[in-house]
DNA sequence: ATATAATCGAGACGGTACGTCAAGTCTTGTT
DNA sequence: AACAAGACTTGACGTACCGTCTCGATTATAT
């Protein structure tokens, strides 16, 4: 994408005060958290800021890519987690610190509400997608590669979609409230998918074993026993 | 939820007509197919039906009510699976049909926008949860629980988290968009969260074993052939 | 203009709030006495009245519609003159009631304005016509043309022209204000248009002397100095 | 104006672009022709000029202001007519040429357009009368004293309101429209205001008398030949 | 040559008003 | 009582022009 100016580099007019922009982002934040997805507004942002609704308009496309910005004044975008090479601790690390972030800031709603007003806003639900949930899934996969390459995760599967069966239920839980976000929730996501449902034991006295000599199932999951019964839900 | 009117048995004045009644449906069924969520308003409804709004506002509570009321009037709520006592078959028939709708009619964007005006409407998003989510997972938990008890499936896993860990994922992409519905989804997700994705024992002779000594094998995944790669989205 | 609805008779819908209509009215009329046609502006009149701008736009077409009515709460629109029967004297009464008005209330810059205003909104500038400007000519023309009827002046001239000859002085000073609005002004300007310009004792050197013993010429008409036969032409 | 700053004869700094003044000026006439006094914006003469909206805040005290320059460059302020003597032939002269340019060029809704601005620019109210209106004014002035001091004009009469009477139906036509400015009209606006409007006793000895028991004859206007009602106006 | 000083284009910015849309609430008369 | 028609307030939308304000680049005279 070259500039296609002609002197790119001459800045020419008074150029871009920081403040306002400053100001404006700050301003969005605010009211996102006070008045949240539905009562936010540019004409509340221009009030909050100080900055007119022209100069709103001028910078930001729409109503949702201020929202987005706004949003990320109040989310540090950082997703800095040392891996440890182990595929289960990696990836419920990470789930974690998202699961956390919904639990117990306001940016589980707030996050919820964008993703609501990305039904009526295709830039918004492109930003949301390139902005936020790619890049935590870029590690996500990584996790999952690293897993693969080391022979510890079946190579025939679409990283993409295991990681979909983790966070799909967090979302999910987020977005329709059906089932609560509970603390245990990220290692009992990765545990069921990393290991599997099917019950080994059945296996054996109703189906013809295929083969009998097997040791290891599920590395380190051994005593999976205490019921999470907690989750279920009116 | 019964009358609670001093005497409900003392009817005066004029008899609701259902043909008003039928006509608002009808009109936001439409609307709702011509302009989807975003399009959707009361005055367009009213417009649409010959109703007047007040009318409207006395029988629904909510913009959201209607829409949702009008949303059933292009799905019909039917969730009919004869079951097989197959755990995964069942699982797929049940998934694959969801999936079916999604991406084959105009329901599935409703439902989304429908999700999205819910974050801003509790109520909604309350009625969203008892008359569209539950009655589908009751059908999905019941299968689940059946083997269960069968003992096909590991009694310590809550069937709630393992149907958000099949139907997250849908719902996540239908709402984001970050991968498309293809049609052999279903079907891997349901094989997935039931066999796990940890590599199994009798991938030993293929790789380096790094642990020995359990038995359990689950079967039946090796000829996983076709890619779901497919799956990545621009 | 026959009404073509089904039911013209039958009234339906709530019925138009008349206190609204005049709190919309008194406010643009109070507008425009503290600010002028300048700081007139569809948003101060709702502010002032109350009353939302929705409702002002849905029942005034334009800014200017709206002065002109808030105008009108300003000035009674009464041009009741009793005319005596001598052209000159109800000439002047009337005109010197437009002066008055112009001189020593506000509406004058008001007016002034609204025809200013009347440059840039052609229907405002034929309500102005129509409503304010045509009633008072009728006056004029009545009188002028009684006085025609009566032999007192010209029959070949149009009623028309001799007002805008009187009227027209008046306006261009209230709009350019390049001359005052004295108070003896409606006078000398009947009176001027009446006698014409010409000297008679011009006549008597140039001409065969018509008359001889006027010691002053235009006091009354009697006898008036023939117009120069150069002025006809086809 | 003399410029009033320490040392006028001291220049320095950059002088002035002039080809900077001309483009604005360019701009402005062309701006005015084609979107008239209502589409007229500073914003849009820079466009079209070129130059930046300081330039011209420091050049122009406003709008109006620059509208006025403007429309000097779409009319040659030129005055230059040849005086016969004849007071009549030297007003009709003088007012046809102004009644062509109005009614021939665009220019006469543009002056109308900035008569109506000036009602809320008292500053272009006075550019328009000194630069306008004065000039043109003298014109006459001097024609009417000429014909007073040579006896033919009344020497008792105000020129000023002579020439009021002339122009201001003119004006107020341009301005109002309730009536076309026709070819024949500066002649007949001439005639009526030199001659007067009262019938003449000369009449009685020109013309077979219809009735002989009153002192005026013409009981009604028999041949009215061109009728002159076409200057009623819708 | 090197300040000093003005001109000028580009463009950011707050402000005021524009005209429109839909949400809800209300007030009629009619069925 | 149910209902249609429609008046009304509220709040936000996105746009236009105003007038002011930095910037950097340019162009002259004065030291």
């Amino acid at each position: 994408m070259a500039d296609m100016r002609a002197n790119p580099d001459v800045k020419r007019g008074r150029p871009r005060q920081l403040s306002v922009r400053d100001a404006v982002l700050a301003g969005a934040g605010q009211l996102l958290l006070q008045a949240g997805t539905k009562g936010f507004s540019i004409e509340g942002v221009a009030r909050l800021s100080g900055a007119s609704k022209v100069t709103i308009y001028k910078w930001w496309p729409s109503k949702g890519a201020l929202a987005l910005d706004g949003f990320y004044t109040l989310v540090s975008p950082s997703i800095d987690t040392t891996l440890t090479g182990d595929v289960e601790q990696d990836l419920v690390t990470q789930v974690s610190a998202v699961l956390a972030l919904f639990r117990d800031t306001a940016i589980g709603p707030i996050l919820a509400g964008l993703i609501g007003e990305a039904q009526r806003d295709p830039e918004l639900a492109a930003a949301i997608r390139e902005r936020w949930l790619e890049p935590r899934r870029q590690c996500g996969v990584a996790i999952v590669e690293a897993a693969q390459a080391a022979g510890h995760v079946r190579p025939d599967l679409d990283p993409t979609m295991i990681l979909d069966q983790i966070y799909g239920p967090i979302y999910l839980r987020l977005l329709v409230g059906h089932a609560p976000l509970t603390d245990d929730l990220a290692a009992a996501l990765v545990r069921t998918i990393l290991s599997g449902v099917l019950c080994r034991a059945s296996d054996a006295s109703e189906r013809p074993a295929r083969s009998t000599h097997h040791e290891h199932n599920w590395t380190r999951r051994d005593e999976l026993a205490k019921a999470p019964s907690a989750a279920r839900h009116s």
